[in-house]
DNA sequence: ACCCAGGGTAACT
DNA sequence: AGTTACCATGGG
């Protein structure tokens, strides 16, 4: 229990701005470390200078979970500098560190239904609730509740997360995962146009939560999901739209532009 | 009391 | 095809 994984601290890596971003919603900082639990694994993860200290976690942990999720394969330093854009240079300068997640692909799909037209403090406490009530494990480290769990659930069932209206549209989601309407696999495989269409099948997903699920549960890094702070971004700054040197990035520079223009209004 | 939040739907013109 | 009220909930 007491083990711990180190690595030297990768380029173009924040710990802090990665997990506090608005793409995932369930690490909370404690005693100078984050905490959370991906892919039915609770994790305690701390930055310093120079390193990642993994706790409680073995290399197999890390080289089978972590080590994606945290995207440490791609190269951002190479990405982010071929932003020639001013407004580009400037965000990505100074939250240095932006990572996109690979989230577990139903926790993304669940968790942006639920942030529809709601503020991410609130976000956090819904889907704390959810798995508190219906995951596995011990209290706050419970696991994200399975597709198929939630699918056999009522809206009565869901009351005690006070999701609102977007209760319904949590349970259509996990029925339609659970019995093969919306094909996880087939998204992964396909390109990213036929996961539009796929994700847009359900209840309550429209443009932007499939974007997200797209960038976050499926590593797509063309999705571009567009919420009331990019629309600002985008009205301000780039009314002809994003700039030649995002194609095929466009979801990394949605995440600093996103972060960025967030923190400008506090 | 009013406005807003990592939106989407349905019912209007 | 393009607007608009409404949807639950909580914080400012």
């Amino acid at each position: 229990m007491n083990n711990c994984y180190k690595i030297s601290r990768p380029d173009n890596f924040d710990l802090n701005l990665t997990l506090d971003c608005g793409q995932a919603f369930r690490w909370h900082y404690k005693d100078d470390k984050w905490h959370g639990v991906a892919f039915g694994t609770p994790l305690s993860i701390q930055q310093t200078e120079n390193e990642i200290i993994f706790f409680d976690c073995n290399e197999n942990d890390f080289n089978n979970i972590w080590k994606a999720y945290f995207d440490f394969d791609l190269d951002y330093k190479k990405i982010v500098s071929s932003y020639n854009d001013e407004h580009l240079k400037t965000a990505t300068q100074e939250y240095k560190g932006i990572r996109i997640l690979q989230q577990e692909p139903w926790e993304a799909l669940c968790s942006f239904i639920i942030s529809q037209n709601n503020n991410i403090p609130r976000i956090k406490g819904i889907i704390h609730r959810l798995c508190e009530i219906y995951g596995d494990g011990e209290t706050d480290r419970k696991t994200f509740p399975s597709a198929e769990v939630i699918s056999k659930l009522t809206v009565e069932d869901l009351s005690p997360i006070r999701a609102g209206f977007r209760a319904k549209y949590i349970i259509d989601a996990a029925q339609k995962v659970t019995n093969g309407d919306v094909d996880f696999e087939k998204i992964k495989q396909n390109p990213i146009e036929f996961g539009r269409d796929e994700l847009q099948k359900i209840k309550g997903v429209g443009a932007k939560v499939a974007e997200c699920t797209l960038l976050y549960g499926f590593h797509k890094l063309e999705a571009f999901p567009v919420d009331v702070w990019v629309k600002r971004i985008m009205a301000e700054m780039y009314p002809e739209g994003l700039p030649e040197c995002t194609k095929g990035t466009e979801g990394i520079a949605q995440q600093y532009l996103f972060h960025w223009r967030r923190m400008q209004d506090r």
